[in-house]
DNA sequence: CTGTATCCCCTATGATACTG
DNA sequence: CAGTATCATAGGGGATACAG
Protein backbone atom coordinates (compact mmCIF):
# COMPACT_ATOMS: atom_id res chain seq x y z
CA UNK A 1 0.00 0.00 0.00
CA UNK A 2 1.41 3.40 -0.98
CA UNK A 3 2.29 5.65 2.12
CA UNK A 4 0.80 8.41 0.88
CA UNK A 5 -2.39 7.56 1.66
CA UNK A 6 -3.57 11.38 1.52
CA UNK A 7 -2.33 14.60 1.05
CA UNK A 8 -2.56 15.53 5.27
CA UNK A 9 -2.43 19.54 3.93
CA UNK A 10 -5.05 19.18 2.01
CA UNK A 11 -7.38 16.80 4.49
CA UNK A 12 -6.74 18.99 7.40
CA UNK A 13 -7.59 22.04 5.74
CA UNK A 14 -11.08 20.43 5.58
CA UNK A 15 -11.12 18.06 9.09
CA UNK A 16 -9.20 20.62 10.81
CA UNK A 17 -8.48 23.73 10.10
CA UNK A 18 -11.53 24.78 8.15
CA UNK A 19 -13.38 24.88 11.57
CA UNK A 20 -12.45 28.53 12.19
CA UNK A 21 -14.25 29.74 8.96
CA UNK A 22 -17.46 30.35 11.41
CA UNK A 23 -18.60 29.48 14.97
CA UNK A 24 -15.64 28.32 16.00
CA UNK A 25 -14.60 24.52 15.96
CA UNK A 26 -17.67 21.97 15.97
CA UNK A 27 -18.11 23.44 12.24
CA UNK A 28 -15.94 21.05 10.60
CA UNK A 29 -18.72 19.10 9.26
CA UNK A 30 -16.47 15.47 8.76
CA UNK A 31 -15.62 16.02 12.25
CA UNK A 32 -19.10 15.92 13.55
CA UNK A 33 -19.70 12.99 11.47
CA UNK A 34 -16.80 11.08 12.34
CA UNK A 35 -17.33 12.06 15.88
CA UNK A 36 -20.53 10.84 16.78
CA UNK A 37 -19.36 7.75 14.95
CA UNK A 38 -16.81 7.45 17.15
CA UNK A 39 -18.69 7.56 20.52
CA UNK A 40 -18.30 5.41 23.32
CA UNK A 41 -21.60 3.04 22.33
CA UNK A 42 -22.18 3.92 18.27
CA UNK A 43 -19.97 1.14 16.51
CA UNK A 44 -21.04 -1.38 19.09
CA UNK A 45 -24.82 -0.84 18.55
CA UNK A 46 -24.08 -0.48 14.74
CA UNK A 47 -22.51 -3.37 14.66
CA UNK A 48 -25.43 -5.51 16.24
CA UNK A 49 -27.74 -3.56 13.80
CA UNK A 50 -26.08 -4.48 10.99
CA UNK A 51 -26.93 -8.14 11.68
CA UNK A 52 -30.40 -7.41 12.17
CA UNK A 53 -32.70 -5.38 13.57
CA UNK A 54 -32.85 -5.56 17.34
CA UNK A 55 -35.88 -4.10 19.82
CA UNK A 56 -34.70 -1.82 22.32
CA UNK A 57 -34.69 -3.92 25.21
CA UNK A 58 -32.97 -7.13 22.86
CA UNK A 59 -30.19 -4.18 22.40
CA UNK A 60 -30.34 -4.19 26.13
CA UNK A 61 -29.65 -7.23 26.68
CA UNK A 62 -26.91 -7.67 24.64
CA UNK A 63 -24.82 -4.85 25.93
CA UNK A 64 -25.49 -5.20 29.69
CA UNK A 65 -23.54 -2.85 30.45
CA UNK A 66 -24.72 0.38 28.66
CA UNK A 67 -27.36 2.24 30.65
CA UNK A 68 -31.07 2.83 29.83
CA UNK A 69 -30.33 6.47 29.46
CA UNK A 70 -27.11 6.28 27.17
CA UNK A 71 -28.89 3.34 24.73
CA UNK A 72 -31.78 5.83 24.31
CA UNK A 73 -30.05 8.43 23.51
CA UNK A 74 -27.30 6.76 21.35
CA UNK A 75 -30.05 5.42 19.05
CA UNK A 76 -31.27 8.59 19.12
CA UNK A 77 -28.53 10.24 17.45
CA UNK A 78 -27.62 7.19 15.15
CA UNK A 79 -31.07 8.15 13.99
CA UNK A 80 -30.73 11.69 13.65
CA UNK A 81 -27.66 11.20 11.48
CA UNK A 82 -29.44 8.88 9.18
CA UNK A 83 -28.15 5.47 9.97
CA UNK A 84 -30.95 3.84 11.92
CA UNK A 85 -34.71 3.51 11.39
CA UNK A 86 -36.78 3.45 14.47
CA UNK A 87 -39.68 1.94 13.89
CA UNK A 88 -43.19 1.71 16.60
CA UNK A 89 -45.50 -1.14 16.54
CA UNK A 90 -48.73 -0.06 18.09
CA UNK A 91 -48.91 -3.12 20.62
CA UNK A 92 -49.74 -3.22 24.15
CA UNK A 93 -47.39 -2.74 25.84
CA UNK A 94 -45.85 -0.69 22.44
CA UNK A 95 -42.64 -2.33 20.67
CA UNK A 96 -39.65 -0.47 19.00
CA UNK A 97 -37.82 -1.85 16.26
CA UNK A 98 -34.64 0.01 15.30
CA UNK A 99 -32.79 -1.12 11.67
CA UNK A 100 -29.83 0.01 9.47
CA UNK A 101 -30.84 2.48 7.00
CA UNK A 102 -29.06 2.62 3.26
CA UNK A 103 -26.85 5.25 4.70
CA UNK A 104 -26.32 3.12 7.80
CA UNK A 105 -25.14 0.08 6.18
CA UNK A 106 -22.82 2.37 3.37
CA UNK A 107 -21.27 3.88 6.79
CA UNK A 108 -21.06 0.23 8.74
CA UNK A 109 -19.42 -1.43 5.88
CA UNK A 110 -16.29 1.63 5.78
CA UNK A 111 -16.65 1.43 9.90
CA UNK A 112 -16.17 -2.50 10.15
CA UNK A 113 -12.60 -2.66 8.98
CA UNK A 114 -11.28 -0.81 11.73
CA UNK A 115 -13.40 -3.07 13.93
CA UNK A 116 -11.93 -5.95 12.37
CA UNK A 117 -8.59 -4.33 13.00
CA UNK A 118 -8.65 -3.82 16.34
CA UNK A 119 -10.29 -7.31 16.95
CA UNK A 120 -6.88 -8.95 15.02
CA UNK A 121 -4.38 -7.14 16.58
CA UNK A 122 -5.40 -6.46 20.23
CA UNK A 123 -2.49 -8.56 21.16
CA UNK A 124 -0.08 -6.44 19.11
CA UNK A 125 -1.43 -3.15 20.62
CA UNK A 126 -0.98 -4.44 24.10
CA UNK A 127 2.29 -5.84 23.58
CA UNK A 128 3.41 -2.25 22.79
CA UNK A 129 1.98 -0.75 25.59
CA UNK A 130 3.70 -3.06 27.74
CA UNK A 131 6.98 -2.26 26.38
CA UNK A 132 6.11 1.26 26.42
CA UNK A 133 5.61 1.01 30.61
CA UNK A 134 7.95 -1.07 30.92
CA UNK A 135 11.07 1.34 29.21
CA UNK A 136 9.54 4.20 30.79
CA UNK A 137 9.86 4.20 34.39
CA UNK B 1 -21.84 -6.04 0.43
CA UNK B 2 -23.82 -8.70 2.55
CA UNK B 3 -25.74 -7.40 5.29
CA UNK B 4 -24.77 -10.06 8.07
CA UNK B 5 -21.30 -8.43 7.82
CA UNK B 6 -20.94 -9.77 11.34
CA UNK B 7 -22.80 -12.27 14.05
CA UNK B 8 -23.91 -9.07 16.35
CA UNK B 9 -24.04 -11.79 19.05
CA UNK B 10 -20.64 -13.24 18.59
CA UNK B 11 -18.29 -9.48 17.91
CA UNK B 12 -20.52 -8.56 21.30
CA UNK B 13 -19.17 -10.84 23.22
CA UNK B 14 -15.61 -9.73 22.72
CA UNK B 15 -16.17 -6.19 21.98
CA UNK B 16 -18.51 -5.82 24.79
CA UNK B 17 -20.03 -7.72 27.11
CA UNK B 18 -16.76 -9.97 27.37
CA UNK B 19 -15.42 -6.83 29.80
CA UNK B 20 -17.16 -8.35 32.75
CA UNK B 21 -14.23 -10.90 32.96
CA UNK B 22 -11.89 -9.41 35.42
CA UNK B 23 -11.84 -5.82 36.93
CA UNK B 24 -15.13 -4.74 35.25
CA UNK B 25 -16.06 -2.73 31.97
CA UNK B 26 -12.53 -1.18 30.49
CA UNK B 27 -11.10 -4.64 30.41
CA UNK B 28 -11.97 -5.67 27.44
CA UNK B 29 -9.26 -5.30 25.07
CA UNK B 30 -11.04 -3.97 21.59
CA UNK B 31 -12.95 -1.87 22.96
CA UNK B 32 -9.83 -0.17 24.85
CA UNK B 33 -7.78 -0.61 21.31
CA UNK B 34 -10.93 1.15 19.47
CA UNK B 35 -11.57 4.22 22.18
CA UNK B 36 -8.04 5.38 21.92
CA UNK B 37 -8.05 5.70 18.03
CA UNK B 38 -11.10 7.06 18.43
CA UNK B 39 -9.84 9.97 20.30
CA UNK B 40 -10.63 13.53 19.29
CA UNK B 41 -7.39 13.91 17.88
CA UNK B 42 -6.02 10.71 17.06
CA UNK B 43 -7.34 10.07 13.93
CA UNK B 44 -6.66 13.90 12.93
CA UNK B 45 -2.74 13.13 13.53
CA UNK B 46 -2.95 10.11 12.30
CA UNK B 47 -3.80 11.37 8.92
CA UNK B 48 -0.88 13.83 8.99
CA UNK B 49 1.49 11.67 10.01
CA UNK B 50 0.55 8.99 7.01
CA UNK B 51 1.67 11.42 4.69
CA UNK B 52 5.43 11.82 5.78
CA UNK B 53 7.00 12.26 9.52
CA UNK B 54 6.22 15.20 11.15
CA UNK B 55 7.93 17.16 13.97
CA UNK B 56 5.97 18.41 17.13
CA UNK B 57 5.91 22.25 16.04
CA UNK B 58 4.73 21.14 12.70
CA UNK B 59 1.54 19.16 13.82
CA UNK B 60 1.56 22.17 15.87
CA UNK B 61 1.19 24.70 13.23
CA UNK B 62 -0.92 21.87 11.01
CA UNK B 63 -3.76 21.20 13.25
CA UNK B 64 -3.62 25.12 14.54
CA UNK B 65 -7.03 24.19 16.93
CA UNK B 66 -4.86 21.58 18.74
CA UNK B 67 -3.59 22.54 22.49
CA UNK B 68 0.02 21.55 23.05
CA UNK B 69 -1.15 19.73 25.78
CA UNK B 70 -3.39 17.39 23.76
CA UNK B 71 -0.87 17.57 21.35
CA UNK B 72 1.62 15.97 23.45
CA UNK B 73 -0.76 13.68 25.16
CA UNK B 74 -2.30 12.44 22.00
CA UNK B 75 1.37 11.86 20.33
CA UNK B 76 2.29 9.88 23.46
CA UNK B 77 -0.72 7.10 23.60
CA UNK B 78 -0.13 6.83 20.26
CA UNK B 79 3.50 6.26 21.12
CA UNK B 80 2.56 3.59 23.37
CA UNK B 81 0.01 1.66 21.50
CA UNK B 82 2.84 1.01 18.88
CA UNK B 83 1.15 3.32 16.47
CA UNK B 84 4.07 6.20 16.22
CA UNK B 85 7.37 6.12 16.39
CA UNK B 86 9.38 9.32 18.41
CA UNK B 87 12.72 10.07 17.53
CA UNK B 88 14.63 12.77 19.11
CA UNK B 89 17.63 14.54 17.49
CA UNK B 90 20.28 16.01 19.50
CA UNK B 91 20.37 19.51 18.03
CA UNK B 92 19.98 22.62 18.98
CA UNK B 93 17.37 23.36 20.63
CA UNK B 94 16.56 19.68 20.27
CA UNK B 95 13.87 18.58 17.40
CA UNK B 96 11.78 15.88 17.70
CA UNK B 97 10.08 13.78 14.78
CA UNK B 98 7.42 11.66 14.52
CA UNK B 99 6.58 9.02 12.12
CA UNK B 100 4.29 5.93 11.63
CA UNK B 101 5.24 2.58 12.45
CA UNK B 102 4.27 -0.29 10.41
CA UNK B 103 1.93 -1.40 12.91
CA UNK B 104 0.60 2.55 12.50
CA UNK B 105 0.57 2.01 8.47
CA UNK B 106 -1.88 -0.99 9.25
CA UNK B 107 -4.11 0.81 11.41
CA UNK B 108 -4.33 4.12 9.59
CA UNK B 109 -5.23 1.70 6.39
CA UNK B 110 -7.97 -0.01 8.19
CA UNK B 111 -9.40 3.44 9.90
CA UNK B 112 -9.02 5.00 6.42
CA UNK B 113 -12.12 4.15 5.09
CA UNK B 114 -14.62 5.59 7.45
CA UNK B 115 -12.83 8.93 7.55
CA UNK B 116 -13.12 9.04 3.51
CA UNK B 117 -16.74 7.97 3.75
CA UNK B 118 -17.51 10.90 6.54
CA UNK B 119 -15.82 13.06 3.58
CA UNK B 120 -17.84 11.78 0.86
CA UNK B 121 -21.09 11.72 2.47
CA UNK B 122 -21.24 14.67 5.21
CA UNK B 123 -23.89 16.49 3.23
CA UNK B 124 -26.10 13.60 3.26
CA UNK B 125 -25.87 12.94 6.74
CA UNK B 126 -26.00 17.26 7.11
CA UNK B 127 -29.50 16.73 5.23
CA UNK B 128 -30.53 13.65 7.57
CA UNK B 129 -30.07 16.00 10.54
CA UNK B 130 -31.73 19.06 9.47
CA UNK B 131 -34.95 16.23 8.45
CA UNK B 132 -35.02 15.21 12.17
CA UNK B 133 -34.68 18.65 13.33
CA UNK B 134 -37.47 19.73 11.74
CA UNK B 135 -39.80 16.86 12.32
CA UNK B 136 -39.69 16.61 15.96
CA UNK B 137 -40.47 20.23 16.91
C1' DC C 1 -41.86 -2.20 27.12
C1' DT C 2 -39.82 2.06 25.95
C1' DG C 3 -38.62 5.69 27.17
C1' DT C 4 -37.91 10.85 30.28
C1' DA C 5 -36.33 13.48 34.03
C1' DT C 6 -32.95 14.41 37.69
C1' DC C 7 -29.03 14.45 39.99
C1' DC C 8 -24.18 13.69 40.20
C1' DC C 9 -19.59 12.63 39.10
C1' DC C 10 -15.52 12.10 36.70
C1' DT C 11 -12.72 12.29 32.80
C1' DA C 12 -11.35 14.48 28.71
C1' DT C 13 -9.92 18.83 27.22
C1' DG C 14 -8.45 23.57 27.40
C1' DA C 15 -5.67 27.86 29.17
C1' DT C 16 -1.82 29.42 31.11
C1' DA C 17 2.61 29.54 32.91
C1' DC C 18 7.01 27.47 33.53
C1' DT C 19 11.49 24.42 32.14
C1' DG C 20 15.55 21.77 29.85
C1' DC D 1 11.89 23.75 20.26
C1' DA D 2 9.52 20.50 22.86
C1' DG D 3 7.71 19.62 26.31
C1' DT D 4 5.70 19.56 31.86
C1' DA D 5 2.86 21.31 35.65
C1' DT D 6 -1.13 23.28 37.41
C1' DC D 7 -5.60 24.80 37.57
C1' DA D 8 -10.23 25.21 35.69
C1' DT D 9 -14.26 23.62 33.13
C1' DA D 10 -17.78 21.42 30.13
C1' DG D 11 -20.01 17.68 29.03
C1' DG D 12 -20.13 12.70 28.56
C1' DG D 13 -21.87 9.21 31.06
C1' DG D 14 -23.94 6.52 35.14
C1' DA D 15 -27.70 5.66 38.81
C1' DT D 16 -32.09 6.12 40.03
C1' DA D 17 -36.81 7.14 39.93
C1' DC D 18 -40.84 8.19 37.34
C1' DA D 19 -44.27 8.00 33.14
C1' DG D 20 -47.12 6.70 28.79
Amino acid sequence: MDSRIVDARTKIEIYGALSEGQGGLGDCPIRNVVQSIFGKWSSLLMMALAERPYRFGELRRLVPDISQRMLTQTLRDLQRDGYVHREVFPTKPPSVEYSLTDLGRSMFASLHHILLWAETNFEAVRAARTRFDASEG
